[in-house]
DNA sequence: TGTCAATACGAACGTTCGTTCGGTTCATCG
DNA sequence: CGATGAACCGAACGAACGTTCGTATTGACA
């Protein structure tokens, strides 16, 4: 009943880790990590540096001399949020099982829990990515492409061998991506789902998606007890 | 090698018939047509009201004639876009036949027809509830939560009779909408895919996950040829 | 023909925006 | 001790913001 005074809020995420540890530290940190909770919450547009200098406890003016404009400070949450994503899937790619199904796994999983640990972190780079100038975000297009161009790769080697049944590499691309997308918006501290679960879960149905039988020994099992 | 110079668009779509034939007539439609293109290309807070006016060929003053207020502008394509969304799934699902299977399929094409077809008041409809006030919102969270439970139920009934293989139904639920969810921002007019034919292989996506088998009598046909 | 309501307009209101400027503090180091 | 440079601040800049005001135009109807 009390549904019309509540603010609808963007993500349901509030006190996660939200910065690789290594950018959230000195002042330059708590503008950082200001800036992502108010770009999240908000939008880039929605957030004024006077709001970013007041939740990380400085000056407007101070904050230039850490940065040389609103728009190099959203660059900067964009990019770590594009790197840690390419981090992830990458190592994860490198330390599972060299077969297209352990593999499409591995990815997802990774990818999952990206969106469900940083989630602030991805919902900025993702909601956020068209608010940033071209010539201020440059590389981290590159890095946006090439994340996509893994799991699509993954996907046309697997319907290259057999292992995989269907289609169009582009759509399941798309599918399995999007849906993992989506955890950054709706996971919360207070989510009942453990993010092992949901991991595991989604790793299941982008084999599903595939055309994967659920007998595939690749397939992810229970995850451990509670 | 002109990837720094071009603009990171939002969405892809950029000539679709962006809003329902009803509400696009007049200087108020106009003005409705010009705030949906500049609210999902640059969000709420990207786009102001003189760049409405301009859009759509009057002053700034004349929108106040159409509307109170910004945020009634938003209110009014959100609330279309919502019910627009809740008004296709649940026409589809009387027409098509009773089974579990039959019914998400059904969904499923209604849902991705709609993020594709009109993917501008799909991605103002989500990216922007946000900036939304709830006084002025109201019964769009509602419509919201019912099509979300539209598709809960028909997963949870085809689990409890055994139609579906799967633990829990709310993380499919989430991940079959939010692949659907994501059409809207890469399908555009210039894409090599028919709605038809995404339409299909996501409702294919999404009796897959649910553990239903390729060979199921509801598991959607190839669809007709070019 | 006179009147009313709807639609449109140019100009301006007060506020907030991103950013800059001049100056102060303060630890570091020759 | 004096110099240096980074970090920080209060105050202000011009521009852009959502919105309001007073007025002009118009078509429908008495």
């Amino acid at each position: 009943m009390n549904s019309a005074t509540a603010p609808v809020r963007r993500l349901a995420a509030t006190a996660t880790p939200d910065l690789p540890e290594s950018a959230s530290q000195g002042s330059r940190g708590a503008i950082l990590n200001a800036a992502l909770h108010l770009f999240a919450e908000h939008g880039f547009e929605g957030a004024s540096m006077r709001d970013i200098a007041t939740a990380s406890g400085i000056q407007p003016a101070t904050i230039y001399s850490h940065f040389p404009s609103k728009q190099h400070l959203l660059a900067e949450l964009v990019g770590i949020g594009h790197a840690e994503h390419y981090r992830r899937t990458s190592t994860a790619l490198l330390e599972c099982q060299p077969t297209p199904a352990a593999q499409v796994v591995a990815f997802v999983q990774a990818h999952v829990r990206m969106h469900a640990e940083l989630s602030m972190l991805a919902v900025v780079a993702n909601a956020e990515l068209h608010a940033l100038k071209p010539e201020i975000g440059g590389h981290v297009f590159q890095l946006r492409e090439q994340s996509t161009q893994q799991l699509q790769t993954l996907i046309e080697r697997g319907m290259a061998g057999g292992d995989f049944a269907l289609e169009d590499a582009w759509l399941a691309t798309a599918a399995i991506g999007g849906m993992g997308l989506r955890v950054a918006y709706w996971y919360g501290d207070d989510s009942d789902q453990s993010v092992d679960g949901i991991a595991h879960t989604y790793a299941r149905f982008a084999l599903r998606i595939l055309g994967v039988a659920d007998t595939h020994p690749d397939m992810p099992r229970e995850p451990n007890g509670p």
